[in-house]
DNA sequence: GCCGTTTTCGGCCCGACTGTTTTCAGTCG
């Protein structure tokens, strides 16, 4: 059973409680969703940790939740869920997969729709189901702006923001949300209606007062909301969220007696910026990126109450000293593909981005059709064409080395004795059981060259999940023996993702960046590892090559 | 059903939009 399965069977248990009776059962409705939420959001498959007794660490997850999932997890099924959910046919979960629809709609489809309406429907649903891909950050990035754009032509426009979980920057987005910030009051209507007749809009999904909804190809929704000067700090907080934030955000307001929304608190105070918002329930403004209900607003208080502990200072782009991913052209007879672009192009544009060095991680030669002695051969001649050359910044003498099934590297000693220090990653065999792929991992970072364990998830967003490790043993290890996990930044990888980062940043393992270039434009790619660092609570002194240089060459251990 | 730096009992976020039930229920974020 997985997370994404559990969290579908709480969801559904949710509704059912809903259908039978939402007033007697309304905060077992609350908590099951809650309880929903936080299975989406868990950095650890829930069967692991119930493999370890810890179910409850989840948040949202009491006692009465984690014994009926301790029932599922030995007997496959659970006799309450099963009970509360009796009677309700199958096909009623299924139909709530399509918008609009909650279970007492979808029980009501199915009571009065005739049967080929109902097999459409279903055959609707499930499309949706398959076809709900997040999109990467990147590609909602372009698409927001062109919208953007869109409504800065409206006469009305005073501003427009991109909210959400673009300004959030998490790794894929759902909707896009924008603000727009109107000239006149009461002149809402106006920029409403601009938006719907955006020239790509395939279908208005609804358009009110104050908010708007329009599709766009590929399934991409846009949310907006028209706010005026006075409530701007309110309207861009909401907005923003997370949801998760915001539910924590109006309870501590409640707990304060306030009542806060969108529009501000009740009945009459404004807030024309976010700092003013938060500043008003005691808290320290917080970063968008924090703001997922992971403790940053307990921080947030403490920081404001002049006590230790409060929010971190987050790392930025321009603290990032070096890249330490790139493959160039150099053939080495490579496993994987080269670069395509030359070794001195990229120093140079290195030089240009503001770094002081940068590493030449081309995959390790191939095992097939290479001797042993072929494989150092090809690393000495690498190792040569780097050292003789005047390079513009320092460059590091590096590879990204395929891990073998059984945590060997396929490099001799020799090969590996050219290196100042190698990343190791997965390349193959990505499903082996979790001992045997943590046992895996281990036997390769315990190799002395072996410094970096590379895009250590291996996930490839919207194509393929992550391999399963016992995260817990790797923080151990690389704390233990001074070895690193990658944030690679590459928009399709992003990985360490930010939860694991901010896991791993909780028991002060350090973490590298690295772009994974293998094309010179994808350099300009570090900002997206930036966001994961900063998504994952990331400080300066987090971060390896955030060090000048002779600190760095100190804490790798080279002369 | 969950949760706690006033609480292990007594609370639990807030509002928009749609469609239709002219005053509200259902869904969503």
């Amino acid at each position: 059973m997985t997370n994404l399965q559990i969290a579908e069977l709480l969801r559904n248990v949710a509704a059912s409680y809903q259908l039978k009776d939402e007033k007697k059962y309304k905060f077992q409705i609350i908590a099951y969703n809650r309880a929903t939420d936080a299975v989406e959001h868990s950095t650890s498959e829930l069967k692991d940790l119930w493999d370890d007794g810890k179910l409850s660490d989840v948040p949202s997850i009491g006692p009465s939740i984690a014994s009926y999932l301790d029932e599922i997890f030995k007997t496959g099924k659970s006799r309450h869920f099963e009970e509360v959910m009796k009677g309700i046919p199958k096909e009623a979960f299924t139909l709530m997969a399509l918008p609009k629809v909650g279970l007492k709609t979808s029980m009501k489809m199915l009571k009065e729709l005739p049967k080929s309406k109902i097999k459409e429907k279903l055959k609707e649903a499930d499309k949706v189901i398959n076809k709900t891909k997040r999109h990467p950050l990147p590609y909602a990035q372009n698409i927001a702006s062109e919208v953007m754009e869109w409504l800065k032509e409206s006469p009305e426009t005073l501003k427009v923001d991109c909210l959400g979980s673009l300004r959030r920057k998490t790794a894929t987005v759902g909707d896009i949300d924008i603000l727009v910030k109107s000239k006149f009051k009461n002149q809402n209507a106006k920029i409403i209606k601009h938006f719907t007749k955006y020239p790509k809009t395939q279908k208005v999904i609804e358009a009110g007062e104050h908010t708007a909804s329009i599709l766009l190809p590929n399934n991409v929704q846009v949310d907006l909301l028209v706010t005026t000067s006075e409530q701007y700090g309110s309207a861009l907080q909401h907005f923003t969220g997370s949801k998760e934030h915001n539910i924590a955000l109006r309870e501590s307001a409640h707990n304060k007696g306030y009542s806060l929304s969108e529009y501000g608190i009740k009945p009459n105070k404004n807030f024309k910026t976010e700092e003013e918002l938060y500043n008003f329930l005691g808290l320290d403004y917080i970063e968008p990126e924090l703001r997922e209900d992971m403790g940053e607003i307990k921080m947030s208080l403490r920081q404001a109450q002049g006590k230790p502990n409060g929010l971190p200072l987050l790392v930025k782009q321009e603290d990032i000293k070096g890249d330490l991913q790139i493959h160039s052209d150099f053939d080495i007879e490579t496993s994987h593909d080269l670069g395509v672009s030359s070794a001195e192009d990229i120093a140079n544009r290195a030089q240009v981005l503001g770094y002081e060095y940068i590493a030449f991680t081309e995959h390790n030669p191939s095992k097939k059709g290479h001797s042993l002695n072929r494989i150092t051969d090809l690393l000495k001649a690498k190792e040569e064409y780097i050292r003789e050359r005047n390079w513009p910044i320092k460059v590091f003498n590096s590879l990204e080395i395929d891990i073998n099934k059984d945590g060997s590297l396929p490099v001799p000693e020799a090969g590996l004795n050219t290196l100042d220090f190698a990343l190791v990653s997965i390349h193959s065999v990505f499903d082996l059981g979790r001992d045997a792929m943590t046992k895996r991992v281990l036997t390769a970072l315990s190799y002395p060259k072996a410094l970096i364990f590379a895009h250590p998830s291996a996930r490839k967003i919207n194509e393929r999940e992550g391999i399963e490790l016992d995260w817990e043993k790797i923080f151990d290890f690389c704390l233990k023996n001074n070895k690193f996990l990658e944030i690679n930044a590459d928009p399709m990888r992003l990985d360490l993702p930010d939860t694991l980062v901010r896991d791993a940043v909780k028991l002060g393992v350090k973490l590298t960046l690295g772009t994974d270039t293998h094309e010179i434009s994808m350099m300009d790619n570090m900002k997206y590892g930036v966001n994961v660092a900063r998504r994952g609570w990331c400080e300066k002194k987090n971060i390896v090559n955030c060090l000048k240089l002779e600190e760095f060459k100190k804490e790798v251990n080279i002369k």
